[in-house]
DNA sequence: GATGAATGAGTGTTCATTCAT
DNA sequence: AATGAATGAACACTCATTCAT
């Protein structure tokens, strides 16, 4: 028996995340991230369902890997909501920081996913979620400004990370990725923190 | 009866917005914007030279009306920095405001817009430019923080508001864009205005 | 506008039956199908939903010229049971006798066709009832054995019938159709009819 | 333990004639057979050159078993040729009583058989002339109409045989095998032989 | 012999684009 | 200009077959 290697699945995700980021969903050929994948096309679909699939798959690392941090952050006894929404920051970024074209997928074809299937916008509903809760305690401990429309705010900051991940992730190089996380955690800071006269 | 000249050219640019809105560019057919523009689809061909051809013209009408709007708030020398922060906020909302489905074009098609065409990215940058140079002039004013990272800030913020227009875009009803104009532009001079005590 | 000239769907039914008749239906390719009507592959798709639509739309126009025939039959109150038979198996060879290769694809894709629809076994199944019904006339005037069993003799009848059909069409020059008819129709005659010593 | 020699062969065929009978030849995939075999997909490489391998030996066992038993009735001295006729049909149904799938596999895919090998027309051959020999016999001892059309008369026959196993094979509960074989008898029966007054 | 993971040739189908009318 | 029938390139996916273990 030709045993299973055990990285074949890896190797096609690697491979299907840089094709992905490279080409698009839609301009990805299944031999090309084969051939990335140093894989017959055939064998692609002893481990995906399709094409589709392969999305799924890699959203599902995303947001599982982002969920289980941001719970760790909500359900954090000894944070305080400053410092929640720090690590939230932190956490979003460090699921990309060492694969930028990850980075490209999860921002490009978040629309595309959310439109296919209903099993994501939990994850994103939740990280939304996350943010009002600490944002919302934040104002209770009076460490935030008690007008904040936080609707309004969770869906900026969303974005606003959003487009920065991408930012970054389509030229790694040009941009340092520390410069964002401590750029957009004082601009939150700035924006919502009351500052003592 | 002659037709008024020009309008179906218009027609298939509307149809193929609400198309482009609805199925994402690559599952967009020809034939149903055709459809929807009440016209042959090889009509669609006598106004433009492919399907991205069109896309290509959507985004020239939205950057131009958006470029000559900032273009006014760049040169004006009565506005205040905060005020030109406001005007930009809101020039961009407009754009949108009365056609939902164009800002999901607009949000979910730039990727695809900015890999084809080197275009709109003069536009792109020129956008995220005035802000830059807004920010800096509001910085030597001294009205806003010295130690603002401008780069950072100003990815992040376009991103906050393209984010912004696809949420309310996706579903006007549940939203109230005029909270997210307001609600951005608070965050924004938290974030950056320097308070008098 | 270029006019459908409207006999190309005519075209690619009748190329199809002779690429089913020669490879079988699991072997003839859309292509070849389409090199044969003189078309381009796509245009198979304008006239037909998909491969099977084709073999559908086929067997539905034998059916109903079949059925046509045998209604006439079934409703004559001037045939005799002994001419009724004959008559019947005269209109199928008719159907076929101008052109061989649809007898081929008759026989040889009933079985893929009444597994994949409903839409047939009824012509089959009336096909076979009214084989039966004249059968039953024939017994009650007395002309018929009283003791024929109806529902093998019609399988039966059925079963000759098609073999007769696939032989001659499989190699046309080779046999006369009216020899067989001729054949057919006497054999059901001795083995039916009561003779009178 | 050692598996008793020749099993696995022995499985495979049979999962074969099931997975067959079941979706058709093309329809059938060799993961299916072998899964119905209890063996490897690749396992069935071992014992069976290909896919139409495994048809052709299930065919080769059938008309080896089929011919053997033809042989004896033509060579028989001691049977007329009525019971020759009677011995024939018996014979044939007898192959196929106890295993309803494999009457199936023998109408549906003979077409197929024919086809694709010359050896099989050996023995269908040898079965028409059989057939016609008796036939003949039958006539030359006045038995028989001397008016038959032999070579009509055997394809019908055949065909109605074929039918009649089909027919009976697909719904083995339905129909009564003993049924359809003294209704033939006697059909072919009353239409061939002489009865005195 | 036995396995089942891996292969890759083969094809139905879609749809942007063309072009005769 | 307008039409929409016709085109054919392109590609996801299947599955018989192979072969390393």
């Amino acid at each position: 028996m030709r045993v299973k290697e055990g990285n074949k699945r890896e190797d096609i995700i690697k491979a299907a995340i840089k094709v992905f980021a490279k080409y698009g969903f839609y301009n990805a050929k299944i031999s090309k991230i084969a051939e990335t994948a140093n894989v017959a096309a055939g064998s692609v679909y002893l481990y995906f369902k399709n094409k589709e699939d392969i999305l799924y798959q890699i959203f599902t690392e995303i947001w599982e890997e982002l969920n289980l941090k941001l719970k760790d952050i909500a359900d954090s006894k000894t944070l305080s909501p400053i410092e929640k929404v720090n690590c939230i920051i932190d956490s979003t970024f460090d699921v990309f920081e060492s694969n930028p074209a990850l980075g490209i997928v999860f921002v490009n074809e978040q629309n595309h996913v959310n439109d296919t299937w209903n099993d994501f916008i939990k994850y994103y509903d939740s990280f939304l979620d996350l943010g009002e809760t600490v944002i919302k305690e934040g104002i209770k401990k009076k460490i935030f400004y008690s007008d904040i429309n936080v609707s309004v705010f969770r869906f900026f900051v969303f974005g606003g990370i959003r487009h920065s991940i991408q930012t970054w992730a389509k030229n790694p190089k040009a941009y340092s990725l520390t410069d964002f996380r401590n750029g957009i955690k004082e601009l939150i800071n700035n924006g919502i923190v009351i500052r003592s006269k």
